[in-house]
DNA sequence: CGCTTGACCGGAA
DNA sequence: ATTCCGGCCAAGC
């Protein structure tokens, strides 16, 4: 299944590692989320964008640097994406007051809504 | 140099 | 609910 690379990979993932380190503690974001808040990179059009760009995110965390949650991004279905160090990330994300039922998280209660939009920590709502 | 293999997503069967 | 499909690049072996 092939699948294009950013024009400038490393400075994508950059992109996508500043975004994720801004995601709340107990709240998660998906890969296609994360793609989203960041604008195609110039010379790519806005349909293979759309079409590529959750994978480049992917890529992205699969490299991540040290201090990058990479836990809090989950798949567009609220699941932890089949890989070597799954069950990793639910602990972590269970750590953090993540509530997984059925091995989903429900995004209605833990997606983060974007910078700026810093909402109420979803676990204090519940209390 | 030629395979193989990716931390995805939305829409269609 | 579940499976299948298109998208068509690069690093690593």
């Amino acid at each position: 299944m092939p699948y294009p690379s950013p024009p400038d990979p490393q400075a994508y993932y950059e992109q996508v590692w500043q975004l994720a380190r801004q995601i709340p503690q107990g709240t998660v974001a998906t890969y296609g989320q994360l793609a989203q808040m960041i604008p195609a990179p110039e010379g790519v059009d806005l349909e293979e964008y759309q079409a590529f760009s959750p994978r480049w995110v992917g890529s992205a965390m699969a490299a991540c640097a040290a201090d990058v949650p990479w836990q809090r991004v989950i798949n567009s279905q609220g699941k932890i994406s089949q890989r070597p160090g799954a069950e990793k990330q639910r602990q972590l994300l269970e750590a953090e007051g993540v509530v997984f039922v059925k091995d989903k998280i429900d995004l209605k209660l833990y997606q983060w809504h974007g910078p700026g939009a810093e909402d109420t920590p979803r676990q204090a709502r519940l209390l």
